[in-house]
DNA sequence: CGTGGACTTGATCAGCGTCAACCCTCGTGG
DNA sequence: CCACGAGGGTTGACGCTGATCAAGTCCACG
């Protein structure tokens, strides 16, 4: 349980953003060779947590984002209701914490879907930095004004979908984003459980069971348990475009 | 209909955020009395939109975001397929357009549901001024983080609420804005026609109407029409309370 | 005073949630 | 090595919430 275990993809032992695979998803993307030094005195590389363990918890006092270097994240809300919400899946080179900045507080908390690691991003410093970096302070704009618009393609897909669209949405989602990060966009595994997909899409896990089969007696994929196999991008496109004009 | 006709709460005129009674509500709470005039330099004061006019449209170019300085504003996505769904109401104070800070064109339309007035604010030049402005740039920050986390709770919403949980929720929500700007929260207007309170809240028009009567049977509140009188913020707030535990 | 859009009310229907049973997989321990 | 149990996943039957369709009313406007 407690065993050190190497990271996949030999990403432990980077030293510096700079030779960071993901350097062309995350922050060094922002950052010129010359001021790359002053990113890594600032970033905490590498921790890594098991499957279900988090990252930050809600309620907690605010400190840093993280950027995902390996495996996957969940971020999820709670409200004093009880309702529970997962608000996001994120994969290496995503940032994660980004909806806390402006409070004391971690606004929800962020799991660990399977063995991961991510970067610490301390935002005082960060805060600091980007007054020096002018594109860096630019980035994190695009960073969060990207992330308001995800949170709108859910809303609208909460409200305006089936069930049918809204799986295929993720599954696409997930499909392209795997792609951005060269690995095959039409085979992959699903990081997480029905249960969080029903959440985060607001369906029954049921539901999301009967439409997966679905999908496969279509032959719009493969679905094996986590595995996914032989997506048909086409297909699943469109069922998107909604019979209306 | 082209008639000058000066704003209401006589706004129109005031020379300087400085002076706006919005102050303490909008962008000068992030600025000190010095830079007050640097602020005042970059924004542009008081244009008046008519009901239904668009203050900006998506996949124009991206200029600028604006302050809503009297009247309300709606904000919305439009998607390829035709979907169409509200993301916003905004009320005197609040900032719109922050969810396209990333990129080259708006995300989405900006619509006057009434008259209003807003006060632009050019992107390029605030960027820059907020490296000269620390407290400035944190302020951003600080607004684009709430408008993630106003996505999230909207998301929960739609995912997991009622018909009537989500009416009493828009009804508080803006009733406490309301009480924040000075105006009694248990009376007061509705801005927008029900068809967007159902875009918004993803319920169908004739739905929102017979949770409303509901409503109005069961003494939750007095509403004719667009007006709204005598709210029970108790008993509203105690529908939100899930059974669950 | 008349017209069109916003709003309400009623009747019907279906998508998806809920409840319940079952299965499959994998990790644990005898 | 196998038995067991627990958690995740699938499948089926049923009912409810809210969408849809269809009239009808109210009101603001010209």
């Amino acid at each position: 349980m407690g065993e050190r275990i190497p990271t996949r993809h030999s990403l432990a032992l980077s030293p510096s953003c700079n030779h960071c695979s993901l350097s062309n998803l995350c922050l060094p993307l922002a950052v010129s060779d010359g001021d790359m030094g002053r990113l890594d005195e600032v970033v905490n590389r590498g921790a890594v947590y098991d499957r279900g363990q988090a990252i930050f918890q809600q309620h907690t006092p605010f400190r840093s984002c993280y950027a995902v270097r390996s495996g996957a994240i969940k971020t999820s809300v709670e409200t004093a209701e009880g309702d529970y919400q997962i608000t996001g899946f994120y994969l290496p080179g995503e940032i994660i914490g980004l909806d806390s900045l402006h409070a004391e507080e971690y606004a929800g908390s962020a799991i660990a879907l399977e063995r991961s690691s991510v970067c610490e991003i301390p935002m005082d410093q960060l805060e600091s930095l980007s007054f020096e970096i002018p594109t860096l302070q630019h980035h994190f704009f695009q960073l969060m004004s990207q992330e308001i618009q995800n949170g709108q393609q859910l809303s609208l897909l909460l409200s305006r979908k089936t069930a049918e669209e809204r799986l295929a949405s993720l599954l696409l989602s997930l499909s392209s984003r795997y792609e951005r990060r060269q690995m095959p966009p039409t085979a992959f595994r699903l990081p997480m459980a029905r249960n969080d997909i029903a959440n985060f899409l607001g369906l029954a896990v049921e539901t999301v069971s009967r439409v997966l089969t679905r999908f496969q007696s279509q032959g719009l994929a493969t679905i094996n348990g986590r595995s996914v196999e032989s997506l048909d991008l086409e297909g699943l496109h469109s069922l998107l475009q909604s019979p209306g004009t």
